[in-house]
RNA sequence: GCAGUUGUAGCUCAGUUGGUUAGAGCGCCUGUUUGUGGAGCAGGAGGUCGGUGGUUCGAGACCACCCAACUGUACCA
């Protein structure tokens, strides 16, 4: 069949490759990852929440989603059928996992119920810049209390977490507003009632995008409808709610006058409250409305006394968020930092938390309403974030272990004795494993490892009960001195001791100090 | 989903109006090196030119369709 002259067929090989949205993470993420998940508990468990933790998967009507579409039932949410043909998610919050729990420990949880958590989460949509098709939220709710005060707890702990976080002052803000004052002015102007429930959803959309286009481009979303290539019949049309100049123009008049961060903060925090006596005459025909604009001077009153006036809460009444189950107060963490891509362009990257009350939620699995209130930080995009805004920042150095290495082949129990009495003292060290033919790759290796010093005991260092200490931070060093012979003599001297070698772990340790070694 | 832009080595990119065996830098591996990493020198591996079909004596280049990525937009619990 084959002849001499062809070509030999490589057999193909596998492609080592991830899906889209998804992505490996190394040393340096997983420690980034790790102090702020740490520092996020220390805040939720000073305001006294403590942890619980659900499964990944869930049977998918316990999220509160339809069931699957036959035809495309991986759409939003990763799911697939179980033996029996029940079908099963993977979660996409941390919120809707949390009701189900406590619908299910009722009885046992001491009520309000507050409790935290933090896990991967999944979504099946594209990916963009900090947004990932698996990413971390860690969240935090209080079940069984309707009290604004719960609220306003929640929106003083993002505040703190973001502190804590080192994210200054200034360089973040939690939005406020109520779900209620936007149904209330939407009934005021006649989109109350079921048969308005579409239009609603429209208007909401709109509103929405407050933070994304310009006030006009949001009136076509509330009137006819906007085309997003720039132009008319360009592109592709959103159809929009199909409001009348009058109802577009109360819309728009209740966004504009009290939004717009500059004029909050000119403001003073909550005093921008304008809730002008327009707004609240327009909302007294609604008892929605009313309640809504008191729960927010609750909250507003609340969070002022314990001095959070200054900016970091602030209302905004284009907060809208999720559109299925939030019924109250909604709040939004957004970095106010300006981050840049590679090519300096500004990057969006939306909010880093977010959260609000969900009356619904628990009680759907069970006969009687359980108000409750929750608030997630969007833990992988608040890190792809700060990576972008700090990416000029030096990253902080990870340091390897001390690397023991392989003189005498005949001798590997020694050297694994001195890695041994490293351990021991509490110093990460190991025996180089790969083969130990030259000392030069065991250096390379220790190198690539990052470690801060390499162990070397040869026949003439056993002679006199020595062992070579080289100090690969100090000697990296080396190269620069080039052609400065002295200096360079003398750095390679310091970089290079020998040592008793029952000094060895009070040595190496001297080293780590010296440097800052820390591993934790 | 819709629209635009882009697909050449692990990465960043060259590749003349279509013309022999597709290149560079960086990275990787090996040697120099049986007592010393980051430098130097020498060598090596690595490509279905995104895929399929077509035009042509001849296609990485031209045409059609498909796929993927990026950006915007839609949806987003």
């Amino acid at each position: 069949m084959s002849e001499k002259s062809e070509k030999p067929k490589k057999p193909q090989k596998l492609r080592a490759r991830l899906p889209r949205g998804l992505g490996d993470r190394g040393p340096a993420d997983i420690a980034a990852t790790r102090r702020m998940t740490d520092t996020i508990r220390e805040v939720y468990e000073r305001y006294g929440f403590e942890p619980v933790e659900t499964p990944t998967m869930e049977f998918t009507d316990a999220l509160g989603k339809f069931l699957p579409d036959q035809d495309r039932p991986n759409e939003g949410v990763f799911s697939f059928q179980d033996d029996d043909e029940q079908w099963i998610s993977l979660r996409y919050d941390l919120t809707a996992p949390l009701a189900r729990y406590v619908a299910e420990h009722w009885d046992a949880l001491p009520k309000p119920y507050r409790s935290y958590r933090a896990g991967y989460v999944y979504r099946n949509e594209k990916p963009g810049p900090g947004r990932f098709r698996q990413f971390m939220q860690f969240d935090a709710d209080t079940v069984g209390s309707g009290s604004p005060a719960a609220d306003a707890e929640m929106c003083m702990m993002a505040a703190d977490a973001m502190e804590a976080l080192g994210i200054p002052r200034g360089s973040y803000v939690v939005r406020v507003n109520n779900r209620k004052v936007l149904d209330g002015v939407m009934e005021s102007i006649g989109l109350g009632g079921d048969e308005n429930a579409g239009r609603r959803l429209t208007v909401l959309r709109a509103i929405d995008k407050m933070d994304k286009f310009p006030v006009d481009e949001i009136a076509k979303l509330l009137g006819p409808g906007r085309w997003d290539g720039g132009e008319e019949g360009k592109g592709d049309f959103t159809k929009g709610a199909g409001l009348s100049d009058h109802q577009a123009s109360v819309i728009l008049g209740f966004l504009k006058t009290s939004i717009g961060t500059a004029e909050i903060r000119s403001r003073g925090g909550f005093g921008n409250f304008a809730f002008s006596g327009d707004l609240l005459e327009l909302l007294s025909t609604s008892v929605t409305g009313t309640e809504g604009v008191k729960e927010l001077i609750e909250i507003a009153n609340l969070t002022s006394a314990s001095g959070y006036q200054d900016g970091r809460i602030l209302i905004d009444p284009s907060i809208v968020r999720g559109l299925e189950y939030y019924t109250g107060p909604v709040y939004e963490v957004e970095l106010t930092l300006e981050a840049k891509d590679e090519k300096g362009r500004p990057v969006r990257f939306g909010s880093v938390g977010g959260g609000g009350r969900y009356d619904g939620l628990v009680s759907r699995f069970r006969g009687e309403p359980v108000p409750a209130t929750g608030f997630s930080i969007g833990v992988s995009r608040l890190q792809a974030a700060l990576e972008l805004i700090h990416k000029d920042k030096p990253k902080p150095v990870i340091y390897g272990p001390v690397v023991v290495t392989v003189f005498d082949r005949d001798r590997v129990a020694d050297y694994q004795k001195m890695v041994g009495s490293l351990r021991n003292a509490g110093i990460r060290a190991e025996l180089y494993l790969g083969n130990p033919k030259s000392m030069g790759n065991q250096l390379k290796y220790a190198d690539r490892r990052n470690s801060p010093c390499v162990i070397i005991q040869g026949s003439d260092e056993k002679a006199t009960g020595e062992v070579m200490l080289k100090d690969l931070i100090l000697g990296a060093g080396l190269s620069d001195l080039e052609g400065d012979r002295d200096a360079y003599l003398q750095k390679q001297a310091e970089a290079q001791t020998k040592i008793a070698e029952n000094d060895l772990v009070s040595a190496v340790r001297k080293i780590l100090d010296k440097h800052g070694v820390k591993w934790n």
